[in-house]
DNA sequence: ATAACATTTCGCCGATGAGCGAAATGTATC
DNA sequence: GATACATTTCGCTCATCGGCGAAATGTTAT
């Protein structure tokens, strides 16, 4: 019970199922998933938390990189079955084609270059230029 | 998507789900579900609003009792399928058969001497009595 | 009309969730 | 070993959630 309560609160969460969409066509890394969402790293890698505890995601670390890959569904059948659900509902609706497009994009590019920009973007944002605001929630 | 979404965060409690699984059994009234829920009549009446605004749950009023029950599955497949993969998980659990055995004893009750006890249960408690306190959530 | 009654709405409180930046962690590379 | 680098952990803020009691709503009974 508390299980699958856990597993349906990280389901319900549309950041979440959008990263879960991405790992249907393959693995991805950390800095993929940002650029793909758009968020912070740190609050990317607090969702994988979240998904991976929930046996959703499974997560290999390979030098430096963080790979996150879709759990394998043979070996939790409530994992599989929401995945199920999951594909059945939101298969091709419109955030999740979006979404595929971009992230084809984001697989052209040189990994390295994505981490960088990312880095960038906190590092810099000049000395005396105001902060844009923080990213909201729509719910 | 935002329907999706909607749906598994009403799902993702474990007060909403009890009270589904009971209605599978058939409709009930409020103050049947208070009494199985242990909890506050207003708490169930916002649990139920939320179920029912993501379709999983109609409501009848006869009278000035209100009637829950489990929304037709087939008007809404994701609904249905949500349902499906509820079943299949929960579906002889621990909580839910327990449920189940109160859930007859309530009903071999009178209604009516249900919402009296639950209208006493703040009307008194006593002058000096203490206030026990309010339920914790457990997650 | 009034009273009794079942339920919902409102206003509040404490806990949780999502977001961020800064600091910490771990892993190549020099 | 020091440095650069990708990611995670920590600490914070604001928004939302689950819980309650009190007041409001709508309905039958007197």
């Amino acid at each position: 019970m508390k299980k699958v309560v856990r597993l349906l609160q990280a389901l319900a969460d549309e950041n979440r199922l959008r990263a879960l969409f991405a790992l249907e066509r393959g693995e991805l890394c950390a800095c993929q998933l940002v650029e793909l969402l758009r968020l912070a790293p740190s609050t990317v890698s607090q969702h994988m938390g979240i998904l991976r505890r929930a046996g959703l995601v499974a997560a290999e670390k390979r030098g430096r990189w963080m790979y996150y890959q879709a759990a394998d569904e043979e070996t939790s059948p409530p994992v599989g079955r929401a995945k199920a659900f999951l594909r059945t509902c939101l298969q091709d609706t419109a955030p999740i084609l979006r979404d595929r497009k971009r992230l084809a994009a984001i697989l052209r590019r040189d990994p390295h270059e994505l981490c960088r920009r990312q880095s960038r973007r906190t590092a810099s944002a000049g000395p005396t230029a105001e902060r844009r605001g923080r990213q909201r929630r729509s719910r």
